[in-house]
DNA sequence: TATGAATGAGCCTTCATTCAT
DNA sequence: TATGAATGAAGGCTCATTCAT
């Protein structure tokens, strides 16, 4: 891509998120996305080489987007507990305002569209958090199981909380994230 | 006259099931599935009024099966612990062994393809669990929240499980499910 | 064709010229033909060897009913005048009443379904007619021009009143028919 | 940006038309129309929303540029003769220059394509022909009878002409037409 | 650079026709 | 004989992509 115009390529990016939300990636078609974005189809060729391309790089900077939205200082010197609240808290944060780019990279994920290189990507988030984890493992006041087990279950809490919260089953209060916190917490702590 | 051959159909609707999670759902042509059945494209017609109709059928049929699969009767006698585990597992079970109807249940799921009428379908399910967990609160053995949490959680549960074992970051194996859902019940019990 | 049973074939013939008369011959299926008729629509090959020989054969039942109408026979010691009033009362009659025939044949005459074979057929009629023509020349009543002018315009004008007492521009009465034929007799007597 | 070709557009129509005159309306698809016309198929969704568009654009189209041929001015004080032959002149003209056209709009009127605006669109002709009509019945010229007779016969003599010219029965000549014009002139006045 | 026109590839769907009962 | 099932061929239409300005 020869980012000339870098206001339009975002108008590309938001459009392309925007639509994948409202209306599904499934059928979702150039024409669609270039008249959300307010440009003409063709432009889009100057952008990216094709279709493939241009959702791959919104992929790629949804993805990057997340990992600066989680990836903020977290003081060092504050409890564990704290701490993986904090995570936590961001990330919820970070699903319910990007909802848009949550969802399209949902769907994007496990796609035919999604190519090796945006696969490898993926991987490389969480090292904060990881950080964290060990730290509490070595306190023992984590579970001193496979890491795995317990990021795989703190994403599973953070994704389910968005899930309540935007199918107003709750709603977003500090109260609801206490309760929905204290069972992910529960759940993780030795 | 030949009469309408159940095999075809249900052929039909297993390769559905599985190209959809194998290829995705996004793009999968009525060709595609026909060849995968191993019958002519038009033949569908005979089945299906047009795509969507399938699609829904499929899913109608899907989460028929799984709601068979996880209503199975429970000891009502047996300890609340033992009754979520035994649930726990089945739904495991059901996500492992049927995994393709599940990938395309999640595809579909939202997608624009979903009639109202299926929708409609989805909400019945899960009424064994809710009675489990109501049994649990009263008996003090599970957190009194609203069971949204709770089941939220549980499902969750389950999905990250099947997720670990399928990416191969686990195996499946009793250890590897009792660690697991020791994090889940450890969340939901008071 | 197998006439075994005739009166599912005269069902079928019945049928499809309804059709064509309501819906119009084109995209005229053979499943709608069939349904009409009561019939399956496979049974339809049992009697016509595809959908043109079943068209063909149609037009040709049709041709001949009309040529049957026309043809009764007409006293040839009436005047001249009165049996030209005679054929082009009956045509016209034949055209309101067995309007769907005439339809089919209109909108089949000139189609690409039509065959050499019914082609030929239709150049055979109206004999009675040039009879009476060639006799009314003798007598010096009718132009003595060549023949076709006078037959064209003598049916151009049963076809046109039929047309206009079919779009209710007038009604079909004693009075209308003598001013129409008024017009058709001033045009062709000398 | 290339800018719309009015010729491709003035191809598509022509090629409609002939490609309807010599293989029939029935059964024309876009391909062929494409192919007629020099354009690739996809190409006619740029000038036209769907086929159904496409043809009732091509009728009004040859509608209009009907009325053009006709419309032209007629010397209001030539005798009434003089200007019905004029106008019967030219509207065989037309019938036989643009046979294609007239051949598309016959087969076309009544057709499952055709929409309710073209419907209405064929109404608002004839009006010169109507004006000349009612001077000449004032003048006791013509017979004093409803004019639809008189119009209808009218159109039926040209179109009577018309096949017969083209079906080689006659020839085209100033001696054949006077003939044909003296029946139609005959028929018409009082 | 930006874009509307142009198009080939491919998809869903229909339908005449054949198969099998 | 009668018919529903099965299907290949073909048509209308969409869309990602290229062309030309």
């Amino acid at each position: 891509m020869k980012p000339k115009d870098e206001k339009k390529l975002d108008a590309v990016v938001a459009a392309t998120c925007r639509m994948a939300a409202e209306r599904g990636l499934l059928g979702l078609t150039l024409g669609e996305i270039a008249k959300a974005a307010g440009i003409g189809t063709s432009t889009l060729y100057v952008y990216f080489a094709d279709k493939v391309a241009l959702f791959n790089e919104v992929y790629r900077r949804a993805k990057r987007e997340a990992m600066d939205f989680y990836g903020g200082e977290i003081d060092p010197s504050a409890p564990i507990k704290s701490r993986v609240r904090n995570v936590w808290n961001r990330m919820l944060d970070h699903r319910l305002r990007q909802h848009d780019a949550v969802s399209f990279m949902e769907q994007f994920t496990g796609s035919a569209y999604m190519t090796e290189e945006s696969r490898d990507f993926t991987a490389k988030i969480g090292e904060g958090l990881l950080q964290i984890v060990a730290e509490g493992q070595q306190q023992e006041i984590l579970k001193t199981i496979p890491v795995a087990y317990l990021a795989s279950f703190f994403i599973g809490s953070v994704r389910e909380t968005t899930r309540m919260i935007r199918a107003g089953t709750i709603t977003d209060s500090e109260e609801s994230r206490a309760v929905a916190f204290q069972l992910c917490w529960d759940a993780i702590r030795s």
